[in-house]
DNA sequence: GCCAACGTTGGC
DNA sequence: GCCAACGTTGGC
């Protein structure tokens, strides 16, 4: 049974567009230095699925969807000094930061809008539009699922 | 660019 | 273990 989440990027460091230009569409989504979105990160697996989120943008929402194609493995950038991504307290032998390769799926002939997300209330209890809510990284049920991809393709 | 809401750090 | 200070996120 796979599972569905929900991964923001900001699209001018990392866009849905820069994934699909990717060598086989896929690259590793590093840099999540959240526990919480590290715990949601370890526990996906090869064949979840995931909306990509601009977020930080002119219009922020969902642009697409994307597979995870790998089981988690430590995040290089955190071993690599000269990573923005660097820390020193995770080594290879102990790491404390995770990630996984994701790969294109499709891209949304329109974004969906965060002002459209916020407005249908069947989809109220997403993490990401909880008041304060900052996760980079989180769950989505499949009723959630399904209800946001209606709406995208209306 | 502003700023509210968070998470993290570090002194005590 | 508390909590002030600081840095970051991300909508607007």
């Amino acid at each position: 049974m796979n599972a569905f989440w929900l991964m923001k990027s900001e699209p001018s460091a990392f866009s849905l567009t820069d994934l699909k230009a990717r060598k086989h569409a896929t690259d590793m989504w590093d840099g999540v230095r959240n526990y919480q979105a590290r715990n949601f990160i370890r526990s996906m697996k090869p064949g979840d699925l995931a909306f990509f989120y601009h977020s930080n943008c002119e219009i922020p929402g969902i642009i697409g969807v994307i597979e995870i194609t790998s089981m988690p493995y430590s995040d290089p950038t955190a071993f690599d000094p000269q990573s923005k991504y660097y820390d020193p307290k995770s080594t290879p032998d102990n790491p404390r930061w995770f990630v996984v390769d994701v790969t294109f799926k499709k891209v949304f002939k329109n974004i969906l809008p965060l002002k459209e997300i916020k407005s249908n209330p069947k989809i109220k209890d997403l993490p990401l539009i909880q008041k304060g809510s900052r996760l980079s990284v989180m769950p989505v049920t499949p009723k959630e699922w399904q209800q946001i991809l209606n709406m995208a393709e209306i």
